[in-house]
DNA sequence: GGATGTTATGACACCGGTTACCATAACAAA
DNA sequence: TTTGTTATGGTAACCGGTGTCATAACATCC
């Protein structure tokens, strides 16, 4: 085997070696043709300004020749630092995952970065440890954290001592807004307010999620503003919590919609429980939209699916991957932002909303 | 800084050096704890038969002791391997994506082994060099192809030329038993048959999905098969081809049901195309399933919020995914199975069928 | 003009593991 | 007793990059 490492390129002086390149193309080959030392093309590939632009120049040229890239793996041990950005989500949609992992690979495409996967489970305690390990093992990167599990300032805390880039997709400004991606959760919930309240209903419900996630409380509140504007409040009788589920969408609805005075108009804290009202309805004879309107919130591939259509408030969320990386790729190469990157939703109107009875 | 990396560990033979260990812990802290020399806990981690009962035990116990568990990085650099698995697909339901996922994540867990996404078009011409691409740069140590990307041999020759290890997860047997995970395409679809054919129905369409997709032609196949087992035949000209999403679906049906005798059923190859049966019947003024019964194929999650309930084929995505993790670490090491792991669909009745009417 | 600073470059150890090859001890065979 | 095997473990080089420090060339200062 030759000695693909020798130590006297670039001393010789006897002009390039042009032996044949065996195998992969290694940053030796690049110094040896070059006749320069490897770490001057480690300056030029980590964009050092200590190299003379001639040098640059002729070493670029040939790393463009012989298309050198290094290696992953070896930067990854030098650096102390893989080149893998995680996502740590618990979010239960498909879609919602699906689409914030393609935005995320949007950006990562024409990087060197990887995405991995980190599915975690909030209701067991001490989950946090395990994405701990996996940053103190793999040393990513940089982590991604939609919520809810963004929510979590404990976890955002731990990563910070353990001194990893992240960023956080919430509802609220919880970090640093380099850290941040923010959607205005209160404003879609806003929207939804104001479509109900323009078509006449007077007695309007409302379904939100847990406790625990922020964006519950976010559109909770965007949704009592909503209806402010126009006069209207919300009813704490007909205010209910349920799980973001289908199955708790239906309990939550079959109890609003056998009170005696029923709303005409509910609105839902996602799409899944939104369709649990349908199911409810449809058990408790009510027809919809012409007896009960509803909202919904996320527009999953469902919402235009089912009939009637489902009018529902719409977050872009693979745009919001896309940033999200674009945020953590900033963060990598040392920017820290001054603004908080924010998403405003847009209501979807379709068929299931129409003018309040009466 | 002390020098962690002190050559003369195990030499001096006058007891285990017992400093404290600064940072991480390394093979060379355990080494000097145990008083050999890397090459030993080494051997010791790759499971080399080349050491002593005596030595092992001792060794083992000071690396669960320290928690040593070996830099994945690093490993990736001398093996020249990462421990990265590549998930090559294309499906789009978010749902057979995120089951998928997960189910190899179930597997991966306890491994060192990441599982890093490379969805694909398979509609761009060369799309494969991109995954090589990927091979040849990250080196992974396999590649997982659920369909349709899993019925390219092309791709596949060429990762076997890369010296990539892969698992295929497809419904016909298009590699060697090792390499493949084989879904039971046709007998799901023969279920639908049967189940159709038992309510009495005689006209019976079939939408089915791209030729492009295997799948495609096994559903069709099955589904023939299981209709002539009770004496019928599947009319040509109530066989159409759509393109396995929801828009297309529609439109299908759409030309199925004006036809002056439509068929009393449809079994679409699935559920996306299912559920545009539905909006296309609802067009039409029909009512499922009392005009009209309605089968899909998938499972997917809308199946059971739409209403009426489709009655569908529903095959163990997270599962699958979960035994063609195994498969390939049972490659890794260097197993090469005899079987097929096969997976048999089973169908799920709900209420999107009845009986023939008259 | 010598001391000092700045810029461009190289030598070398190092990241944390691996393999290739060699050394030695223990034990069996001649 | 000598020689040949086998079991065991050590050393050095290597994977492909990086950091640290030294040095040479050249510009700047008093």
């Amino acid at each position: 085997m030759s000695n693909k490492d020798d130590k006297t390129a670039g001393v010789s002086g006897k002009g390039p070696d042009t032996a044949p390149i065996e195998g992969r193309v290694t940053i030796n080959d690049i110094a040896r043709l070059a006749n320069v030392s490897k770490k001057t093309v480690s300056r030029i590939i980590n964009k050092s300004p200590l190299v003379s632009a001639e040098t640059r120049k002729r070493v670029e040229e040939i790393i463009a020749e012989h298309g050198f890239r290094p290696d992953p793996q070896a930067r990854a041990l030098a650096f102390r630092k893989s080149f893998l950005i995680g996502l740590a989500y618990d979010n239960p949609s498909p879609r919602y995952v699906v689409n914030m992992q393609r935005g995320i690979l949007d950006t990562l495409m024409t990087t060197d970065y990887q995405l991995v996967l980190q599915p975690v489970d909030r209701a067991i305690p001490g989950y946090q440890d395990e994405i701990c390990k996996f940053v103190e093992r793999h040393r990513p990167s940089g982590m991604i954290m939609p919520p809810s599990v963004s929510e979590d300032d404990k976890l955002a805390e731990m990563l910070r001592d353990l001194n990893c880039n992240y960023v956080r997709i919430a509802s609220v400004e919880l970090d640093e807004p380099h850290r941040m991606i923010r959607t205005q959760d209160a404003e879609g919930a806003a929207q939804a307010a104001r479509h109900l309240a323009t078509l006449g209903h007077k007695r309007i419900a409302h379904i939100h999620g847990p406790k625990t996630f922020r964006s519950a409380h976010e559109r909770l509140y965007g949704f009592r503003t909503g209806l402010a504007e126009f006069g209207l409040e919300l009813d704490p009788n007909l205010t209910m919590e349920a799980g973001y589920t289908f199955e708790t969408g239906v309990q939550a609805a079959d109890s609003l919609l056998a009170r005696s005075n029923r709303p005409t108009a509910i609105f839902a804290g996602n799409d899944e429980m939104a369709i649990g009202i349908f199911t409810s309805a449809r058990k408790a004879g009510l027809s919809v939209p012409d007896e009960l309107s509803i909202v919904g919130f996320d527009d999953t591939p469902m919402a235009a699916r089912i009939w009637p259509q489902l009018t529902t408030v719409k977050l872009p969320i693979r745009e919001m991957g896309r940033e999200a990386a674009k945020r953590l790729l900033e963060q990598l190469s040392g920017q820290t932002t001054k603004f908080t990157r924010e998403f405003t939703p847009e209501i979807v109107v379709r068929q299931s909303t129409m003018r309040a009875p009466d």
